[in-house]
DNA sequence: TATATATGCGGAGCTATCCTCCGTTTAACA
DNA sequence: TGTTAAACGGAGGATAGCTCCGCATATATA
């Protein structure tokens, strides 16, 4: 009598639980500084097996896109707000400073951003895309506008600040990379 | 009779040759693509003792900036060559077209020259300042002549660069990375 | 050539981290 | 209350980094 009652079951309560529990250990620890963290020792701190967090996040990846995909969702939106309220190139330039804060805030989301604009690990598709769609927004309005040249790969420019970003030793490296926006949106305009 | 006799012998020669015999393998297996080869490989196929490696090199960040030493040294070369033969801005152009290059060619270099460029391993202060000194050189030398404006960081240029070929995955990288020359270039004129 | 010793060699083995596998437990549903 | 799919948990295999120290040998000296 195998009954093809494939009825799904809700997704049970502990493993809901556990899942968030995960994040906001990560991100607690993250926020700490402990970026290096062994990923056993998170399972330790969320009170769960290994095996738990392993079956929640196949990788550490994983688990840093889940940690900031809400960020990364509030910067995109932000693209919008920008969009709808300031003229193209200087949306696109607030923008790109925004984006500068945001790695100076929380030096933590580094990676996250480093993975999305690198597009080598696949998880980051869907944060990466909705970053990816913010600023490819922001540069064809400028370029729809005639304010800057059309020959311009908008992620090249989110490239160019993560690469500077990078050295976080150096205590300069956020007026270095603002500095860096003005002579990329000067380099961009058209003639 | 304790003689203070401190004189100083002459390096034992098959030292020597294990440091040479060393950066040879290293060489091969980086240029076979190798890039992530353990370190306990690279002894192996040396043949030598992993002791041994260790002693030459306390990391793999050192044996990769004795592999790439020569070839930065020859990058720093260069910018001399182009001052002398080719106009400020132009010779600043030049160079980071060649910077680029370099890195298409040989995208082992790229972790060199992250290294190198953020600063964070001590290890490329050696080579790390010849590029430097490279590129302030045709920096100021633009300044000088009034082609560029002069709260430009010279390094910066780099990190944007290095920042973008970070990106070896996306096919597109080289060209991209050249346009962003241009922009840069662009931005960086004086008005 | 013989001796002394500084210098370098080699690799067992300790540590740390990642990740898998599978027996046990438990929440959802009837 | 019983059945079962879903989730748990952690032992332990695999791999890489690095240290330590007894042994070997090249160099300098007699």
């Amino acid at each position: 009598m195998t009954e093809l009652k494939k009825a799904h079951r809700r997704p049970r309560s502990d493993g809901q639980r556990n899942h968030e529990l995960l994040i906001e250990t990560a991100k607690a620890a993250f926020h700490a500084g402990e970026i290096d963290i062994p990923f056993d020792e998170i399972a330790r701190r969320a009170s769960v097996g290994i095996g738990t967090l392993y079956r929640h996040f196949p990788n550490r990846d994983a688990l840093i896109e889940a940690v900031y995909r809400s960020e990364l969702e509030k910067l995109a939106n932000s693209a919008t707000q920008l969009a709808e309220t300031r003229p193209p190139v200087e949306a696109l330039r607030e923008w790109m400073l925004l984006f500068i804060d945001y790695i100076a805030a929380k030096q933590v989301i580094a990676p996250a951003l480093n993975a999305l604009v690198s597009g080598t690990s696949a998880l980051y598709a869907a944060s990466g895309e909705i970053i990816t769609t913010a600023i490819n927004a922001l540069v064809a309005r400028a370029v729809e506008n005639g304010d800057i040249r059309s020959n311009i790969e908008p992620l090249d420019l989110l490239r160019a600040l993560v690469g500077v970003s990078n050295v976080a030793a150096a205590p300069g490296w956020e007026a270095s990379a603002k500095r860096l926006v003005d002579i990329l949106i000067a380099g961009m305009r058209a003639v």
